[in-house]
DNA sequence: AGTGAAAAGGCTTTAAC
DNA sequence: GTTAAAGCCTTTTCACT
């Protein structure tokens, strides 16, 4: 699919605020409104815009602790890749994981209530998957940026 | 700010679907629409709801590659602390920037058009940051989980 | 493709219970 | 918290450029 600088415009507009009315929209993008809709309709259904969502200040609803946690798993091979990704699919701590290249195979990024949960969620959840040949868990001190992508 | 129940099926209903009307979000809720709409509205003015964004699918827009990098600072002052965090503030290739405990002082998420991109912004934008002493890469090979916080 | 206007529907807001 | 109702704004469509 292609995107000219005004669907561009409008992705980052709507990054910014997917509440925007089309009339904010146009008038930031310099079309006017239906071309906007129709723009806006097609990268929905193209897969470009893959949703809406709202973002949760995680420590107002008590979540405040975060954690990077970096994994080996004993094997490589596709089932094991899948059989993990369907087990972290099921632990609502875990907020982002990828597989990676480098030292550890995994990084994934856990929200936990506090460090007692913390623990919990490692022995009881994360260590119980089989597999695991090693892990380090590194606390989120800061979050220093939370951004959108670049357009 | 105290949130019961109510509050917390919103938050998990707009994390879905941003867009849901009122009457949609009620009808989950079970509650009538007003109230909804009262609820949303304080947790929109309480900072609980940060704001309305779209996901934005990275490989459609030509973004296809991303990275973990972690890296370690000569300084752990305050003010150099601030002044790193300014420096990833304008790069727009940040997506995620963290202060963590452990090995490493800093995790970094980007994203980038392809290696060569990849390499440019290490070249220029990144490794011209003073006081930084060592830095790690890893290429994200999959993606396996990207979600929401847990409610 | 874009414009502008018109119809239909939903949202916001208020008020009564 | 519920329901109902008014006005307004938005979304969506359509005829035209």
């Amino acid at each position: 699919m292609k995107l000219d600088r005004h669907d561009l415009a409008l992705l980052r507009a709507l990054q910014r605020n997917a509440r925007a009315s089309l009339q904010e929209l146009s008038a930031e993008v310099g079309l006017s409104s239906s071309p906007c809709w129709a723009r806006i309709k097609r990268m929905e259904e193209a897969g470009v815009i893959e949703g809406y969502t709202i973002k949760v200040n995680a420590e107002l609803v008590g979540v405040p602790d975060q954690l990077i946690v970096q994994l080996t798993l004993d094997s490589h091979s596709e089932d094991a890749l899948e059989a993990f990704g369907r087990q972290l699919e099921a632990i609502p701590e875990v907020l982002e994981a990828y597989l990676v290249s480098g030292d550890y195979d995994y990084v994934l990024r856990l929200a936990v209530k506090g460090t007692r949960d913390y623990e919990r969620l490692l022995r009881e959840q994360l260590y119980k998957i089989p597999g695991i040949r090693h892990s380090k868990s590194s606390f989120v001190l800061r979050r220093l940026k939370s951004g959108n992508l670049a357009l």
